[in-house]
DNA sequence: TGAATCCGATTGCAACCGGCAACCGGTTGC
DNA sequence: GCAACCGGTTGCCGGTTGCAATCGGATTCA
C-alpha cells in the first residue's frame, strides 16, 4: 500500500522542467527543509517549539515558521490542533513524506561515508542502511501508524532501536 | 570495492551539527548542486557550456562556475585539462560522487511519484529505481570506467539503455 | 593576417533568502 | 493576577542567487 497510483499525486504547480530529481530539488533543496522533515521524523518533536529548540543546528523561528507553511502546502506536512491545548499545533508527516525515508536513508548513508559525521550520530544512519528496505518499510509502517493514524510511539519499534543504539554509542563512545 | 576505508573520508572543515543528513544537506542542498551532478552523472555533458546549454533548467553562468568550484574544492569533482585544446577543461566525477547514485536514485523516484514529473523523464528514474541495487551498482561501475579510468561511453551501458527507453517514450507519447 | 567563433568564466545589478534578536497576542497553570 | 509557555511575526542586515552583458584567451577558417 506504499505506491501510489495516479490520483495520488500531489497538485504542485508545474515548472519549468518536468525532471523529478530537478522538481525535487526545487521543493527540497535548501538549507532547512530536509532538516526539519528529518527531526520530523527521527527526533519525535511535533510542535514548533519542539522544533525550534531540540535540533542540533538551531533553525531561526522565522525560517521554522516559512518552512512548516511550505511543507503544508506542499502535501508534505498536515496540521492539527490539540484539543486539550488550543494553542498547541502539531504537525504531522503526510504519506509522501513518509515515503521520503528511503532519500533520507541514503543522504545519512553518504553523509557518514563521505563527510565528517559525529560517530553516535553515523550510528543511526548506518543501521538504517544496513537494515535495507525491510527495514525502511519497517520504519514507514510505523510513521504511518503514528502520523497518520495518530497512534502512540511505539517503545518497541525501530525508532526506539536506532535512538536507543545512538545513546549506547554516545555514553559508551565519549 | 564501492565501501570506503576511513581514510577515502574527505577532509571537510568541521561545522556545528555531526549529522549526517545535516552535512549532506549543508553541502548539497541548494537549488543546483545536485543538478549539476545529475547532469555530469545522467546528461553526459562534462564540460562548462555544455552543463550551462544543454540542461533543461538554464542554470547562469556564473552559479555553474561557482557550483563547480565548490564542488571541486569538495572533492566530488576533478578539473582535467584537455591536452588538444588548452581552453577546454573536463569535470569529472570522483569516486565521493558517483556513490551519490543511490541518492539521486531515491530522489528521481520520489519526485517521479509524488511531483509532476514529465512522463518521459520519469521512466528514466523509474527505471533505474526499479532495477533495484544490482542496476544501480552497474551504473556506478559505468560511471567508474569512464570518469576515474578515462574510457569512452559504452554504447551498450546502462546509461545508453536508460537514454534509449527516454528516447522512445518521448518520441512515442508525444 | 585577420575575423569569427568558441572557451571558461567574471562583473554589475537587483531581488531574494537566511540568520539574528526583539517582540506579539493569546492560553495555561499556579 | 501573573509568570511561563504557545505558535508565530517584524525589522534589520549581510550573503547568496538570478539575470544579462561582457571578458581575455584559444582555436578555426579564410
Amino acid at each position: 500500500m506504499t505506491g501510489p497510483t495516479r490520483t495520488d499525486r500531489l497538485p504542485v504547480p508545474p515548472g519549468k522542467s518536468g525532471c523529478p530529481i530537478n522538481l525535487t530539488v526545487e521543493l527540497l533543496g535548501d538549507r532547512w527543509s530536509l532538516v526539519v522533515l528529518r527531526d520530523l521524523m527521527f527526533g519525535g518533536h511535533r510542535r514548533f517549539r519542539g522544533l525550534l529548540g531540540n535540533s542540533v543546528e538551531g533553525i531561526a523561528s522565522n525560517v521554522l515558521a516559512s518552512r512548516l507553511a511550505k511543507l503544508v502546502e506542499a502535501g508534505l506536512l498536515t496540521r492539527h490542533d490539540d484539543p486539550s491545548h488550543r494553542q498547541k499545533i502539531e504537525y504531522r508527516l503526510t504519506e509522501a513524506a513518509i515515503q521520503l525515508v528511503p532519500v533520507m536513508t541514503e543522504l545519512g548513508a553518504w553523509g557518514s561515508r563521505w563527510l565528517p559525521a559525529s560517530r553516535e550520530l553515523s550510528i543511526r544512519a548506518e543501521l538504517l542502511a544496513r537494515g535495507g528496505p525491510e527495514l525502511g518499510e519497517r520504519f514507514m509502517d510505523e510513521l504511518r501508524a503514528v502520523h497518520l493514524e495518530g497512534r502512540p510511539q511505539p517503545a518497541d519499534g525501530v525508532l526506539a532501536e536506532l535512538t536507543l543504539a545512538y545513546e549506547r554509542a554516545a555514553a559508551g563512545g565519549e
